[in-house]
DNA sequence: CAAAGCCTTACTGCGACTGTAAGTGTTATT
DNA sequence: AATAACACTTACAGTCGCAGTAAGGCTTTG
């Protein structure tokens, strides 16, 4: 069964939220600790999140983007706010949907199974600059088109990954690697860049591997297009 | 540059639309004939379609269910029927987004560039009862997780999914997989089969392959859960 | 300019996938 | 009930691509 998990102040609203999922088969659970939400989520990792905007404490705007930067759970903003820019915002920050209150059960039910829908079997994509690495068999998706990677070449393109922009130093490559934190063979470990390197160039890709002398490695973007 | 499609019948809002489009830097291009709209979209292959659902010969619900039946384009309804049955039968019928008109300029691009980038590495994803299948790679989604197929096994599975639940010659099947018409070697693909079907009863999926004594073989749905 | 750090190419071993072969199970017809 | 046609499965051997090794070239820094 699928978890739906709602972030809403209001409690008869929630109340009804849940009641309402609960009919329709899913499993609601509501976060009340509005501050640190997107940890909480992350934590409970559900299969969708419902997200108000108005809440205390803190903005539903900054929940969704904390969110939606460490994780790649789908995001349904639901709230009275209705204002043109709210919406603009919201989708910049990468939510799925935005449905302003009153809405009507039937809507918010058919929203929610497109989403699931869509996202379905997408859990472990990670998402890059121009694009998507999937965790589990290195299938790399990019200029629309897609590619296996070698299984080296995926681990350090996920370890790259998970460092955002600051650079990775050879030991955690090879810990992505060989799960040796010990001994280095730095050798192979190039070689394997190398590849990475390589394929990538090939693949046309936005975002290089570039060595920082003396600490380790990092992603980067090029300039736009 | 991205090519949107348009299919809309009131020439004013064409125009708009279109110079609205192009403004935003998308190629705009309109279809106005309607009664085999979903054939041309498929030739003409644009990233998105934005569709009427009033349309003089034929209903935007066919189109859409016809251009969702073959392709894997995405489509966003825009349209001035505000019913609650149309959005929920849109939806239904796959259809990405639905917005009724009148829509603001910015909400409409920002679902448009939403979309996009929803969609943005997944052009050749197959669907099929609860699992995709990335035509490229073979990468198989199921059960929320991932796999890649061996190509052997991936081109047999696209070719079974290309006759929806129509058998598929032993013939058809050994073109899938050697394009020879000619002689087919009736025990590698009853090998190669058998794999498939051993891969796919190990992750659980609910499709089957099942042969068709004289004719060939099918995929075959199990009982929902 | 020299040394440290970084990069790349070519080569070999290993593992995964494919086709062959052979044997077992199942359905339909006489 | 028997048989033939069709369908299925397992084991084995050849082939191909990936990983690690080795060796040599390039670039940055002091």
């Amino acid at each position: 069964m699928k978890k739906i998990a709602i972030v809403e102040d209001e409690v008869y609203m929630r109340e009804e939220l849940c009641s309402m999922l609960e009919k329709a088969g899913y499993a609601a659970l509501a976060v009340t600790a509005f501050a640190d939400a997107a940890e909480q989520l992350t934590a409970l990792a559900p299969d969708l999140v419902i997200l108000d905007l108005n809440l205390p404490e803190i903005s539903g705007f900054q929940i969704c983007r904390d969110l939606k930067q460490k994780t790649f759970l789908p995001v349904l903003i639901l709230t009275s706010r209705d204002q043109m820019t709210d919406e603009l915002q919201a989708l910049r920050l990468g939510a799925d949907e935005y449905l302003t209150k009153p809405c009507r059960k039937e809507r918010l039910l058919a929203r929610i199974a497109n989403i699931l829908k869509r996202y379905e079997g997408r859990s472990n994509l990670l998402e890059g600059q121009g694009f998507l690495l999937d965790r589990v068999t290195y299938t790399l998706y990019t200029n629309n088109t897609s590619t296996v990677l070698p299984r080296n070449q995926g681990k350090l393109l996920e370890a790259l990954l998970a460092g955002a922009d600051k650079p990775v130093t050879a030991k955690q490559l090879c810990k992505a690697l060989w799960d040796t934190t010990e001994f280095i063979d730095g050798n192979a470990l190039q070689v394997n860049l190398s590849r990475l390197k390589k394929t990538m160039t090939n693949l046309g890709m936005r975002q290089k591997v570039v060595a920082v002398r003396g600490s380790g490695y990092r992603l980067e973007t090029e300039d736009a297009p």
